[in-house]
DNA sequence: CTTCGTTCCTGGAAGC
DNA sequence: TGCTTCCAGGAACGAA
C-alpha cells in the first residue's frame, strides 16, 4: 500500500522521466477512476500540457502542469506509475499517458481504487487533499502540535496515526511500526499517552517515515517505484505483517488484532 | 465536532 | 482437486 514513503519514492524515481515533458496523448481504459472533470475534459484538459514540476503532499501525487493545472493523481491500495520506454503494455494498465518523446507513463492498478482529476491549481475540491494535516519530515509537524491533537482524541492513537486531517501521509504499515518502536499499544487511547510517550511516538513516526524513504518503500504486495522496482523497507519492518512470528526485539508472538478498523500487529510484551 | 460502519475493487489464501 | 468464502485497506460518505 503507498503510504508517504512510497510516494515520495514513486516522485522521486519518475521526476526525471516527465519533467519537461508534454502529455500528447491519454487512453483511459477505466474509466471510474477519473474522479474530475468528467472523462472527455479529463483528457481534452491534459493533453498539450508540459510537465513542468512533480510534487507530493500526503500520499497525493500532484503534476504541475503549465496554463496552472494540477494533474492530482491518489494510488490508493494497489496503483502504481510506471515510465515505460516502449510500446509494451504493463500488467493491469488502465491508463497511458503518452508523452511527446515517444514514452509513456502508465498507471496500472490491480484493483482500480486509485484516484486521479485535473483541477486548477488553488482549488479545494479535492476534500482529502485541501483538509491533510501537517506533512512530517519537512519541519511542518512539530512536537506541540502533535500533542495537542493527541490530548484532543479519545479514540485509539492508532487512529490519530491514521487520520490524514490530522498527520499527513502514514498509513498501517507505517502506524504499526511507529506504535512499536514507541513501545505503545495500538489501541491506546490517544488522550492517555504521557508526555514521554508523546514524545517517543513523535520521534518514532519521523524515524520509520525517513527509513521509508530511505529503503525506496517497503513492497509487501505490490508496490512498485516509478521505475517499476520494489522497494527494501519489508525486510526491516518489525511487526507489520509478522503476525503470530515472534518479535524481533523480545521473542514473543507478534499478535493480530483489529484496532480502528484496520488489520494491526504488535508485540504484547513490547508495548504497553 | 468526533467516531463508527459501509462501500468500492481484485487476487491470493484459507477452508471445506 | 476444485469450488466458495474471506481478507487485504485508504478514503468518501452517511449516520449517530
Amino acid at each position: 500500500m503507498p503510504e508517504l514513503p512510497e510516494v515520495e519514492s514513486v516522485r522521486r524515481t519518475l521526476s526525471p522521466h516527465l519533467l519537461g515533458r508534454r502529455i500528447a496523448d491519454i487512453k483511459i481504459y477505466v474509466d471510474r477512476m477519473i474522479k474530475h472533470p468528467g472523462v472527455e475534459e479529463f483528457t481534452s484538459g491534459l493533453k498539450g500540457r508540459v510537465i513542468n514540476n512533480l510534487l507530493r503532499r500526503g500520499k497525493y501525487l500532484l503534476f504541475d502542469l503549465d496554463g496552472d493545472k494540477l494533474l492530482v493523481v491518489h494510488l490508493r491500495m494497489t496503483g502504481a506509475l510506471i515510465a515505460v520506454s516502449g510500446t509494451e503494455t504493463p500488467d493491469y494498465g488502465r491508463i497511458d499517458f503518452v508523452l511527446s518523446d515517444g514514452s509513456h507513463l502508465w498507471y496500472t492498478d490491480v484493483r482500480t481504487l486509485g484516484t486521479l482529476y485535473l483541477i486548477n491549481k488553488g482549488d479545494t475540491l479535492i476534500k482529502g487533499l485541501s483538509s491533510l494535516g501537517p506533512e512530517p519530515l519537512t519541519g511542518q509537524l512539530d512536537i506541540g502540535y502533535f500533542s495537542t491533537v493527541l490530548q484532543k482524541r479519545k479514540g485509539p492513537v492508532k487512529g490519530v496515526l491514521l487520520d490524514q486531517s490530522a498527520i499527513a501521509g502514514i498509513g498501517n504499515i507505517y502506524a504499526d511500526e511507529a506504535l512499536f518502536l514507541a513501545g505503545i499499544r495500538p489501541d491506546r487511547k490517544a488522550n492517555s499517552l504521557s508526555a514521554a510517550e508523546m514524545k517517543k511516538l513523535y520521534s518514532a513516526v519521523l524515524a520509520v517515515i525517513a527509513q521509508g524513504i530511505e529503503n525506496r518503500g517497503t513492497t509487501f504486495r505490490d508496490y512498485k517505484d516509478g521505475e517499476g522496482k520494489k522497494g527494501s523497507n519489508q525486510e526491516y519492518l518489525l511487526v507489520y505483517g509478522r503476525g503470530k512470528q515472534p518479535c524481533k526485539k523480545c521473542g514473543a508472538v507478534i499478535e493480530n488484532s483489529r484496532v480502528a478498523g484496520r488489520g494491526t500487529a504488535y508485540c504484547p510484551a513490547c508495548q504497553a
